[in-house]
RNA sequence: GGAGGCAUAGCUCAGCUGGAUAGAGCACCUGCCUUCUAAGCAGGCGGUCGAAGGUUCGAAUCCUUCUGCCUUCACCA
């Protein structure tokens, strides 16, 4: 509840919504001259004044100089808007200070009944009314999840979330690469070295198991094709000669005629992954809508091949195999199945998605939270179902994000150069405990509450480190270097949060009034203005894909809130107006650290 | 070679549709715990925003060219 309510305006209007029709006017009255735009920025700290009007742009139709200009729409302003106390002009920008009243019309707002989508409606996606779906995650399911996918999940989630507050309806969902030769591998590999052992009875957790065994068979791989490069053959022959690689693409025609018993070993083993993977979604926090199967989908778009076809916007080569000429978009020609009638990648995806759109009919576009090696794969599907008349195809965004790389460069699973993600959460709350301890805080914990909070603080500096970066960049992750506790981070922000609590838990005295203060301290202005930004963050947020821009702004929130914690009493303060409203001040911002944290997939802390 | 991305302080990153003297954190240096949690606060040091042109009253931001790093251009997924 108090989540939702931080995300509840404290005002009916935004600023520029109150100021830009008396701007208008004001210029119409003075100069007789019509604008359209007004242009506002927030004052640097460095004058007076909380919104800035810059001038500059109205120069081009009203004949006059900036300071001129500015001045005489200021006294307009003082005169005509109530909110406007006073101003001063430098050069061509015009500082507007609003009244404390303004601010102090605080509280009272806080009630239960709170709607999302009221700042401005999001423009991200076409129709107000129509769900979008969020793809994320789509893992192998041969290996365990790595680093890599840790950034994804964060992502794909956050994204998810915030465009659920942003108000629309959202499902989460996943395709999982359930089928292939790499499935094979590792099937193949259990057989032939597995002596049976289960996770039961070797007490891994499931995916670890599996990916052992991917492993094995990439090692026994390489040993053979070294055997046979020494009886004299090419390295290109044994790769393709080794006998274990033919056993696999053996077991793979097995599967896909639907052999019993390579179909029983597959869902065991599947089954063991899935299991495993669960677990892991549990500690990283995330969570699925629906799932999606390659097994399921991969003959999908053969259908859709044919519509294209008739439409002709396929063509089909002698040979039998269906193209897309895509060269006057600036790209390439691509296949789109393959000459013996089987389908390829991107024919997977184009029926994924309209199966997606039939299942879920109120869905009105998609995310898919890819990584950037995959743009172009991406810019050819958006294509080309566009091309194929879809008219949810305007709303389909690559989420795509930067590799997370090691010092020593990519990330292999093969060569076991990964950062297994179960290990790095591990490895997170044991930081965490280590730093708790030092601090001594927590005598009063018990040994569940404590490991409890070592997990949340752990996870809040992985998921902040990871989210407060541009989705596009890549990430660099140094292992020997921890991630950082201190500074711009999610113990940083968790920590304001707890104090707040410990302040709300001291305060035996009753709050819930509207206090009485007329005037405000520097420091509780900005810490209201600050708070007023939220919801359009979260807008600006889910119109970007950008969980990045809403862990900057709770940064800097917070930021705020320390310097105002540090630079007046709240419990201390003797004047009992003022210790009301600070209370009720660190409330709010306390409540906006939770639901935007909350939007990151971050968990909060009563005491650290 | 075609296409795309990235480049801001020693390091990690902000900088929204162009706007005032480019901001944080880490690191380094100075102060601040007998008052609400010092995982904190206040301050100092540190930048020709990769380079060069151009557009503009105004450019880290837009355009062009160049340099460097990464990705991609499979009848693999």
């Amino acid at each position: 509840m108090t989540i939702f309510a931080a995300l509840k305006p404290i005002h009916e209007m935004t600023l520029p919504q109150i100021l830009t029709p008396s701007i208008e006017k004001a210029v119409k009255v003075l100069f007789d001259v019509t604008i359209d735009k007004v242009e506002f920025q927030t004052t640097r700290k460095e004058f007076e004044g909380d919104i800035t009007m810059v001038i500059f742009p109205l120069l081009k139709v009203v004949k006059s100089n900036p300071v001129e200009l500015g001045n005489k729409i200021g006294n307009y302003l003082v005169e005509n808007v109530a909110e406007v106390s006073r101003f001063n002009v430098v050069s061509g920008f015009l500082n507007i200070v609003i009244s404390d009243d303004y601010y102090l019309d605080f509280f009272g707002e806080i009630k239960d009944d709170f709607k999302f989508g009221f700042v401005t409606p999001s423009r991200s996606f076409g129709t107000e009314d129509k769900a979008v779906m969020v793809e994320y995650s789509s893992p192998n399911t041969n290996k365990p999840l790595h680093l890599g996918h840790v950034r994804n999940n964060l992502l794909g989630y956050s994204v998810a979330e915030i465009i659920k507050a942003s108000g629309k309806k959202v499902y989460k969902t996943q395709i999982i690469n359930d089928r292939g030769i790499h499935i094979c591998k590792s099937m193949l590999a259990w057989q032939k070295f597995g002596n049976g052992q289960t996770p039961e009875s070797t007490g891994l957790k499931g995916d670890k198991l599996v990916g052992n065994y991917y492993v094995a068979f990439d090692k026994a791989y390489k040993e053979e094709i070294a055997q046979l490069m020494s009886a004299g053959k090419t390295e290109e022959e044994a790769k393709k000669q080794a006998p274990i690689i033919l056993e696999a693409q053996e077991m793979l025609l097995k599967w896909e005629a639907g052999d019993e018993a390579v179909i029983s070993l597959w869902k065991t083993m599947n089954q063991w992954v899935y299991d495993g993977f669960a677990k892991t979604y549990k500690n990283l926090g995330v969570d699925f809508d629906c799932f999606y199967y390659e097994s399921n989908t991969y003959l999908l778009g053969k259908d859709v091949v044919q519509i294209g076809l008739d439409r002709g916007v396929f063509e089909k080569d002698p040979d039998g195999s269906v193209w897309i000429d895509l060269t006057e978009e600036g790209l390439d020609r691509k296949i789109v199945l393959r000459s013996d009638g089987t389908a390829v990648y991107m024919t997977q995806d184009i029926g994924t998605a309209i199966q997606r759109v039939k299942d879920y009919p109120d869905v009105g576009g998609m995310v898919y939270t890819v990584g950037n090696e995959q743009d172009y794969h991406f810019k050819v599907l958006f294509l080309i179902l566009k091309k194929l008349g879809f008219d949810w195809s305007k709303n389909l965004f690559h989420l795509s994000y930067g590799m997370v790389d090691l010092p020593s460069g990519k990330m292999k699973s093969r060569e076991g150069t990964v950062v297994d993600a179960d290990d790095l959460m591990q490895e997170m709350a044991d930081t965490a405990q280590k730093i708790a301890e030092d601090l001594g805080k927590l005598d009063s914990y018990s040994p569940e509450e404590k490991a409890k909070l070592y997990n949340t603080i752990g996870l809040g500096a992985l998921k902040y480190y990871i989210l407060k970066v541009d989705p596009k960049k890549r990430i660099l992750f140094n292992p020997e270097e921890s991630v950082d506790f201190a500074g711009n981070t999610g113990p940083f922000i968790q920590y304001t949060y707890a104090r707040i609590q410990s302040i709300i838990r001291k305060a035996n005295f009753d709050f819930s009034n509207k206090s009485k203060m007329t005037v405000l301290h520097e420091k509780e202005k900005e810490l209201v203005k600050q708070l007023e930004l939220f919801p359009e963050v979260i807008q600006n947020a889910a119109q970007h894909h950008s969980p990045a821009l809403l862990a900057n702004f709770t940064y800097d929130l917070v930021r705020e809130y320390n310097s105002f914690y540090q630079a007046v009493p709240i419990l201390g303060e003797e004047d009992l107006e003022k210790k009301i409203f600070r209370v009720q001040l660190s409330k709010k911002v306390a409540d906006t650290i939770a639901a935007s944290f909350r939007l990151l997939g971050i968990n909060v802390p009563e005491r650290m």
